[in-house]
DNA sequence: TGCGCCGCAACGTTGCTGCAATCCTCGTCG
DNA sequence: CGACGAGGATTGCAGCAACGTTGCGGCGCA
């Protein structure tokens, strides 16, 4: 899971961030309106966390257009606490939920989710690949009803696999799945994570490999 | 995947170039809105990478006789950083996205999938030619929905006569797309690959042959 | 403070790829 | 009609870049 988090306080962000990392999930930031337009241009991410007080102009200004640009992705807008009309205001704009600050990152995990679930025409809510069965919604795998204990990286890489399954994905692809935009990264980490994560594969008997494809990427399929 | 960059600073062209072509995508090079429309005539490309400033005019001038030309093919505009009326007026006059420099490469590549990704008018997402299925988005051939092992080199030549099926490639375009502008070859390499690419096609029994024209090009048709 | 994830680098391995040598095919011209 | 030449096809080979694997140290989290 991806979300754009559009609020220009970096304190914010910082903690919002290392929050939800803690989750499995990525977030990218953007500071300003324009930056929020420019990451939403690549449709990489499922869903939109908005603040109002942008330097550039009020958020709610973006909601067209990201319903121009991607119809059905959730986007939950963050108002002061205790303006009622504003968050009226921000559900007329076409925002999905909204949430008063201060919140607590529960809770925002919670809307997120549900808003996930109420939306299936984007995505398929789960994946079956040999006896791997991966769950999108509540983002694990299973192996015959065996929960497989991944650690984040490795189940990013799974996750971006099972989501185009069968389908070849390109490497630059799958390193800005599981590393997103800012971090850079310098070495092999990425094949480092393919290999334990096959290891596991193999070891719990998924009857799925992680196939490479020199030179392009890699793609996951039922093992022969 | 080609495309087709007007921008009249040299270095710029020639690092994008190099650049993408490390990533399997041939960038042509044109430095004013003449040329530009020259090598639109052509239908080769698949995205256009605008700068605003040009020699002959404002970049933004050549959106209408695009659309004109070839409807739906996604267009990225350059910008400065900062500037946002710019962007903004880029998005009016059709543009589908922007970019502020500089930038990362990496961003680009980005985009321009996002944005193959959402034109299937343009590219069709597969192609069919005898028992063989080129998904171009996933990247890859299917014979009887088994995929096709291709490595890099094997999988650009496919890809491009799969593109232009049953109309001949010129041997120059395909050496073009396999290798790019900045690489330059000295033998008879592209005649090895398409050598052992017939071969694994005979071999699966994909009921495609790969013909070849003398002094011409090849092309790619059902076999008899 | 212990545990585990993660980035990193070192090193082994694979197999793609450019190259060239050789053979083949087709068209042309005497 | 036969010889010749140019362009194409095939194949072996060696170099090397991409990929796989593993161990280590650091850092964050419980």
């Amino acid at each position: 899971m991806r979300l754009l988090l559009v609020e220009d306080e970096l304190e914010m962000a910082a903690a919002l961030s290392a929050a939800l990392g803690r989750y499995d999930m990525i977030l990218d930031h953007a500071p300003t309106l324009d930056h929020a337009l420019a990451a939403l241009a690549n449709h990489v991410h499922d869903g939109i966390i908005l603040d109002r007080q942008l330097p550039d102009g009020d958020g709610l200004s973006l909601i067209p257009r990201v319903r121009a640009l991607k119809s059905g992705i959730p986007v939950i807008v963050l108002t002061a606490r205790g303006a009622v009309d504003e968050r009226v205001r921000g559900l007329d704009m076409g925002a999905d939920d909204y949430l008063a600050k201060p919140f607590a990152v529960e809770e925002l995990l919670a809307r997120i989710r549900a808003l996930m679930r109420r939306s299936p025409d984007i995505a398929p809510m789960t994946a079956r690949i040999g006896k791997l069965v991966f769950d999108f919604d509540g983002r694990q795998a299973q192996v015959n009803g065996q929960l497989l204990d991944l650690p984040r990286r490795e189940l990013l890489v799974l996750e971006t696999l099972a989501r185009r399954q069968g389908r070849t994905v390109q490497r630059s692809t799958l390193e800005e799945s599981v590393y997103g935009y800012d971090d850079e990264i310098q070495s092999n980490s990425l094949d480092a994570h393919v290999s334990r994560l096959r290891r596991k594969l193999a070891d719990t008997g998924a009857g799925v490999e992680i196939h490479s494809i020199r030179g392009v990427g890699y793609l996951l399929r039922p093992s022969p």
